[in-house]
DNA sequence: GCGATCACGT
DNA sequence: ACGTGATCGCG
């Protein structure tokens, strides 16, 4: 439609054939069947058109299905639940350098290739939606993932406006101090040399400086430079690791997030729009790219400065919700412990509780140093940790780490029951589901190889409370966004942080839209323990948070 | 273009 | 446990 060059054929054009189109993909009775709706629904955003009616996304409809397959393309769609090979995007448009636009593509070949996109995507439905029913899916699917399509497009759409000139000040700042550090590196080191090169530091460090070589990596087994390893090089009589240390940080922040995140922001509006993937993580939770706005820094001091250039709109305020421990509260669930479950009921501090029970003490006795091992355990626990990770993570001892997990298990012994059960579950039928029936297969969870068995079983532990969570907050936005729509309040969801959301509030909606957001967040599905939300409210998200 | 390393988040 | 991205250095 869009095709203009001189040489093609006359026909209806783009503008004209859009108009014509509008009342049709407007029109909510009229249901839509296709791949990545997300991205149509963009595409004719940006003509102009509300695309509604969205029914089935067969990406969506694939990754509800089995949400570790890596691809969820239409071409592999095709070749895998159809057998058919499906043209590619690269046969009638090209690739790298020659690659030609759509719009230039031979008419016959586009209108084609369209056509089949279209016919595969209907064909896939017939099969999908079978295995859907299947799998008990069909909630999960219509009601979760399709109903929150439109949510996330709103969001995307949105964008939070970020504050320019605050990024570009501090990367100056940031830049003047890396020039001074750069400058003391290489006169410690003696020579000059590519600080960013794990490779080149590496010769540097262990070759050239003899500092002993702690670690070695995983893959090609070079010298280890990671944070680890440089802070304990930290203590011996070297300026060199604190340097490195300093760099690194002021580095990553600066050319991570400042220098990126200005560049992407709208010249405009100053807002900044992800795209938030619904068909990349195996368990469940959404993911966020160009940019990633789920990894904004927070710890540190210039972590939490970054914070503080995301704005609230003038008129509005920031305000950040997030789900106070989620994934323990699951896990308490699903274990049907009394200590666990009777912790979140008295609103006791989880890690003081756990801390007194593994190391059988009174709560009074918990000092801010035990208390931050329990904490670590109980992480360490949903993540499925063993104790060679746990003492590593810890800096304590394997036989002390060992100890303090078979406590764990010993005091609470629903736990214990909860992973017995969850492996056993998996091997029996091959996967593992969350309280919504969200499905991830773990085929190497028989395997032969105790390391790769482990993994699959750590997945197993891990998988149904992450996966959980992420189905509990994507049901709180979709109530929600209806919510505020449904209501006429002016206030809008920005951005889902996997256990936060972060909304734009305007001034004379304070008093009213946070209680509508807890209620929804809290009150959507009632588990053993009660949800507890935290907001907090803000001219940014430093201090909304 | 791609794997490896490192570092940021929940 | 789960992600994304910058950078390097190889091919």
């Amino acid at each position: 439609l869009a095709h203009t060059c001189p040489g093609f054929p006359e026909h209806v054009g783009r503008d004209r054939a859009l108009e014509l189109l509008k009342p049709v993909l407007e029109d909510k009775a009229v249901a839509k069947v296709g791949q990545n709706l997300k991205f149509q629904s963009i595409v004719f955003n940006n003509r102009g058109i509300e695309l509604a009616g969205l029914r089935f996304d067969t990406m969506i409809a694939s990754y509800v299905i089995n949400p570790g397959l890596k691809q969820h393309d239409l071409n592999f769609l095709a070749q895998h639940y159809l057998n058919l090979r499906k043209t590619t995007f690269e046969e009638v448009a090209g690739k790298g350098k020659g690659r030609k636009c759509f719009s230039d593509v031979d008419l016959e070949q586009a209108s084609k290739y369209s056509c089949e996109d279209a016919d595969v995507a209907l064909r896939l439905m017939e099969v999908l939606g079978k295995q859907l029913r299947e799998d008990e899916n069909e909630e999960l699917f219509y009601n979760v993932e399709m109903a929150l399509i439109p949510v996330l497009l709103d969001m995307e759409i949105t964008g939070i406006k970020i504050d320019k000139p605050f990024f570009s000040e501090m990367s100056e700042t940031f830049s003047r101090e890396l020039d001074q550090i750069e400058k003391e590196i290489y006169l410690e080191a003696g020579t000059e040399f590519n600080i960013n090169s794990p490779q080149q530091l590496g010769t540097v460090l262990f070759d050239k400086l003899q500092l002993p070589i702690l670690k070695r990596t995983s893959k090609t087994k070079a010298h280890s430079t990671d944070v680890k390893v440089l802070t304990k090089l930290a203590a011996l009589p070297f300026k060199i690791p604190k340097l490195l240390l300093r760099y690194r940080t002021l580095s990553k922040l600066k050319a991570t997030y400042l220098d990126s995140l200005v560049k992407l922001a709208d010249p405009v509006t100053g807002r900044l729009h992800t795209s938030f993937n619904q068909t990349v993580a195996a368990t469940g939770r959404l993911s966020s790219s160009n940019p990633n706005l789920q990894n904004i820094p927070i710890r540190g001091e210039e972590g939490r400065e970054i914070r503080r250039g995301f704005v609230a709109e003038d008129g509005c305020r920031l305000l950040s919700a997030d789900y106070s421990q989620v994934e323990l509260r699951i896990f308490a669930h699903y274990s049907g412990d009394d200590a666990f479950i009777e912790a979140f009921r008295e609103q006791e501090d989880i890690h003081t509780r756990t801390a007194a029970e593994i190391m059988s003490i009174g709560r009074e006795e918990v000092t801010p140093d035990r208390r931050r091992i329990a904490k670590a355990i109980n992480f360490g626990i949903i993540y499925g940790m063993g104790p060679h990770k746990l003492s590593e993570e810890l800096g304590i001892d394997h036989e002390t780490a060992k100890n303090y997990i078979s406590a764990y298990y010993e005091r609470y012994r629903g736990v214990a029951r909860y992973r017995d059960e969850v492996i056993g579950a998996a091997r029996e039928k091959g996967y593992v589901t969350t309280l919504f029936n969200r499905r991830r297969y773990l085929p190497d969870i028989n395997h032969k190889n105790r390391i790769i068995r482990s993994e699959a079983e750590r997945m197993a532990i891990n998988t149904p409370i992450q996966g959980t969570a992420a189905d509990l907050i994507k049901m709180a936005m979709i109530r929600i966004h209806g919510r505020l729509k449904k209501e006429g309040f002016r206030s809008r969801m920005l951005l889902q942080v996997h256990d936060e959301l972060v909304f734009e509030v305007p001034e004379d909606e304070i008093d009213t839209a946070p209680k509508l957001i807890r209620s929804e967040m809290e009150g959507g599905f009632q588990l053993k323990v009660p949800l507890k939300v935290d907001m907090k409210i803000g001219r940014n998200w430093d201090e909304a948070h």
